[in-house]
DNA sequence: AGCACGCCGACT
DNA sequence: GTCGGCGTGCTC
């Protein structure tokens, strides 16, 4: 492509566009700013009837306009860094294969920080000024002060004038054309500096003017102060800790650096606390299995080319030691590399394992990030600066440079898919990007989910196994506990006998135990004896959980979908009446079972409720490994995290829990999370045992699990998958409606389907499919808002994709009604 | 999506 | 007669 080529026009997406309206617009390029734009580049530009200011990213350049009416960029925004091809490209794969717009992509490339958001604001009209007589004068307040600065924000003129006025006086205003409404683009993050001094004599000289003998002399106090501090510490020191510890103000630093005698300088500072603690490079040796694993991903590193390995190891087999290896290996090679772990597997210790091996090459990205620690790890990565990508999902997307390997550990976590728009699976962007970049793609998992491992077995990755336990760890002795046995007894206990007593005896002889329940709250519903009306959410289809908690004398009722809350009602809702049952349970309740059971015993809680709390999660886990409770219990949290070695005992309260749920991945998630949790009895030198209390002892997906049989569970998985037709035998498209009104959505969802049949009878009569429903969703309100669905069963390819871009975009401009419509392929949960 | 234009009913 | 309801169609 040729330099310095004045182009004349550019055509653009537009970053908060809407799907159905994401399309090329083309602009005039003013004379100012021609040769400054190019592909890839920020601009705002009017767009629409009322020319609202919008910011768009440049796509192509031309000589001509096939468009007649063009309207004209209204600036560059040159702080912001144009997309690079690989970015561009990266935002048209996204467009078109989870259908979003490419403004949504976009801002998943590049951190919101690092681009910023239109900001509304008001400004004077001109002239307005002489036209201010009739007004109000609580108008015409308004009206100098926002005619006294470029222009305030409607929260500005509410924080100055209160709420009601505000609103009022502007609408009068504006009315009289005496103030309009206008946009920039703001929000921006910016590096953050520090300041810092020197000395700018040497020592020996600051001495002598501080003894009174040099040629300099010093009068004041805490000037001297400074000097006396700065020798002493020797070396840049910032000017906060100037200020703190010398006690003085900025203006004596000034005159320091006036009278020439320290130097002033700013330095970048990084928000992300990356590079802190120790450093640690320690040789990590592997054993043949891990090792031959190794090999063949440094070969393929060594080589280059895209390529793509699984990595399936049983639990305790060590694939961290060859993952860390393979990120070892691509860094030695000069390449970038990016790790990926699941959501709840990002803990400090994690982090610190990275930290302390990486130091300031490394970068973090992850939700918990404020949006200026994301645009530092950003521009540290972009820069070259940090080689390493260490973070969740959205990590897949950092600008590692030279990238040569990005890793999946856990694989077949659910977290990796993303739920709501730009729907992607964290898998499909590394694989895209690994392709593009010839990188090595590295899936890692105990259970792989069923979709990857079929690729391995067809050859389209190359399966690692690791088969042995590391450090000579044994699985656990694996016990089926029949619940129903307990029941026809008469003991209504969720522990059962044999757990109550492995429970005292590992505890009493100083080891520790881990509980796992996949239910949080203390009572799963509230009902009423007398009119049976069970107590749900008014604001979704569900039934609210009890929870207890200090300060509330009764407990309260929490609703686990939108987080509604309320305090737990001494009579039923419906019928008045004071027979309030509560059913069944979870970890508070749990808790509390125990400490009655067991009152020597001194139990740790972790829950979402219980890690609320910032870094509750890692102190809980410390403190349970430094011995300072016997036993763990919690929700899926207990199966990651650090090995206990002094747990012996395992125990799976309901296994059967999320087994019957209508979804075809629920044998997929059963299988993994026992596998997971079992695996924490067998870190340790004593034996341990795992006791698995279901109704369903003869279930294979349990059965299996204990048995830690992957490939046979993975065998009779898959029979069943291609017996019933379900992925990796089919795509599933799942078509998503939601509306405040009700009527609306079940109107909405028969028009959609409508509109589907025409497509799929007339343009799109090529694309094989299945379609059902539309139906209410399994929980057919959440949050207020009534959702119904569509499922398609199809193979996913470019002409089924436009069949479902089309549908998208004409059920949105075809429909006046406040529906959402959304496409969800390969949802994670059906 | 967001915004202006346009065509109908309850007011000064 | 006009102010304002929201149905309709377009956005370079």
């Amino acid at each position: 492509m040729e330099e310095n080529i004045s182009y004349e026009y550019a055509s653009m997406y537009l970053l908060d566009n809407p799907f159905c309206i994401d399309n090329v617009y083309t602009y005039f390029i003013p004379l100012s700013m021609r040769g400054e734009i190019r592909r890839g580049s920020f601009v705002t530009v009017p767009f629409g009837r009322g020319n609202r200011k919008q910011m768009g990213v440049v796509w192509s350049l031309g000589h001509t306009s096939e468009y007649k009416d063009v309207k004209t960029v209204a600036e560059i925004c040159s702080d912001r860094p144009a997309l690079d091809e690989g970015e561009m490209a990266l935002c048209e794969y996204m467009k078109e294969n989870f259908l979003c717009s490419i403004g949504e992509a976009v801002r998943c490339v590049v951190p919101t920080a690092a681009i910023g958001r239109m900001t509304e604001f008001y400004k004077a009209a001109n002239d307005s000024g002489l036209r201010l007589d009739g007004l109000a004068p609580a108008d015409i307040l308004v009206y100098d002060y926002i005619a006294a600065a470029d222009g305030r924000t409607l929260d500005a003129v509410k924080a100055k004038f209160g709420a009601s006025v505000a609103v009022e006086s502007i609408k009068v205003l504006q009315s009289k054309n005496l103030v309009v409404k206008d946009r920039v683009a703001a929000g921006k993050s910016r590096e953050l500096y520090e300041i810092y001094y020197t000395l700018a004599i040497d020592n020996a000289e600051a001495e002598a003017m501080l003894s009174g003998e040099g040629k300099t002399k010093l009068r004041s106090e805490k000037h001297k102060a400074i000097i006396r501090y700065l020798i002493d510490s020797g070396e840049e020191t910032s000017a906060d800790e100037i200020r703190r510890e010398c006690e003085v103000e900025n203006t004596q630093l000034k005159a320091l650096v006036e009278k020439g005698l320290i130097n002033r300088y700013e330095k970048r500072v990084f928000r992300d606390g990356a590079g802190d603690g120790e450093h640690d490079s320690g040789e990590i040796i592997l054993n043949d299995e891990q090792n031959k694993a190794y090999l063949q991903i440094k070969d393929k590193l060594d080589a280059g080319g895209a390529s793509a390995f699984l990595l399936h190891g049983v639990t305790g087999s060590g694939k961290t030691s060859v993952i860390i290896k393979a990120i070892d290996r691509a860094l030695e090679c000069g390449k970038g590399a990016i790790m990926l772990l699941p959501e709840i597997a990002l803990t400090p210790q994690t982090l610190k394992i990275f930290n302390s091996r990486y130091g300031d090459k490394v970068a973090l990205i992850h939700s918990g990030l404020s949006a200026g620690e994301r645009f530092d790890s950003y521009t540290r990565l972009r820069s070259g600066e940090a080689r390493l990508a260490v973070g969740t999902r959205s990590a897949v997307f950092a600008p590692v440079k030279e990238l040569g390997l990005i890793v999946i550990d856990e694989e077949h976590e659910t977290t990796y898919k993303s739920d709501s728009s730009p729907r992607y699976h964290t898998r499909d962007i590394a694989r895209y990007r690994c392709a593009k970049s010839e990188a090595v793609m590295l899936l890692s998992s105990a259970t792989p989910s069923i979709e990857s491992y079929t690729k391995a077995k067809e050859g389209k990755y190359t399966l690692l196994e690791l088969k042995e336990r590391y450090g000579g760890a044994t699985l656990p002795e694996v016990d089926i506990y029949d619940m129903r046995k307990e029941a026809l007894a008469g003991n209504i206990s969720p522990i059962g006998a044999r757990l109550l007593n492995e429970l005292k005896e590992v505890t009493d002889r100083g080891e520790q135990a881990i509980l796992f329940l996949n239910r949080r709250g203390y009572n799963t519903s509230v009902s009423c004896r007398s009119c049976g009306e069970i107590i749900t959410c008014p604001k979704c289809s569900i039934s609210m959980n009890y929870h207890t908690k200090r300060g509330y004398e009764n407990g309260f009722l929490f609703c686990h979908w939108c987080g509604y809350k309320k305090i737990m009602p001494k009579t039923c809702p419906s019928c008045s009446s004071e027979h309030l049952v509560k059913l069944g349970y979870g970890t508070q309740r749990i808790e509390e079972k125990i400490s009655t059971l067991l009152p020597d015993k001194k139990i740790i809680r972790m829950d979402a409720d219980s890690t609320a709390a910032k870094n509750s999660f890692d102190s809980m886990l410390s403190d349970f490994k430094d011995g300072k409770a016997d036993i763990l219990l919690g929700t899926q949290m207990v199966t990651k995290g650090h090995d206990f070695p002094k747990v012996t005992l395992v125990g799976v309260l309901q296994a059967d829990m999320s087994l019957y749920m209508d979804d075809y991945h629920a044998a997929e998630r059963t299988f993994s999370m026992l596998t997971q949790v079992i695996g924490r009895a067998g870190r340790s030198k004593n034996k341990g045992v795992a006791i698995i209390q279901t109704t369903n002892p003869d279930n294979d997906t349990i059965r299996l699990a204990c048995k830690q049989d992957y490939e046979a569970f993975y065998n009779a998985e898959i029979r069943l998958r291609k017996a019933l037709v379900f992925p990796p035998y089919c795509d599933i498209a799942l078509l998503n409606l939601t509306s405040a009104d009700e009527k609306q959505a079940l109107q909405g969802a028969k028009r959609l389907r409508e509109s589907l049949d025409r497509l799929a009878a007339k343009e799109f009569s090529d694309v094989q499919m299945i379609v059902f429903g539309p139906f209410e969703s399994p929980v057919y309100k959440v949050d207020g808002k009534y959702r119904m669905r569509i499922v398609v069963k199809c193979r996913l390819n470019k002409r089924s994709r436009a069949l479902f871009a089309d549908l998208l975009t004409d059920f949105s401009k075809g429909s006046r009604d406040q529906v959402t419509l959304s496409v969800d392929f390969n949802p994670s949960g059906l």
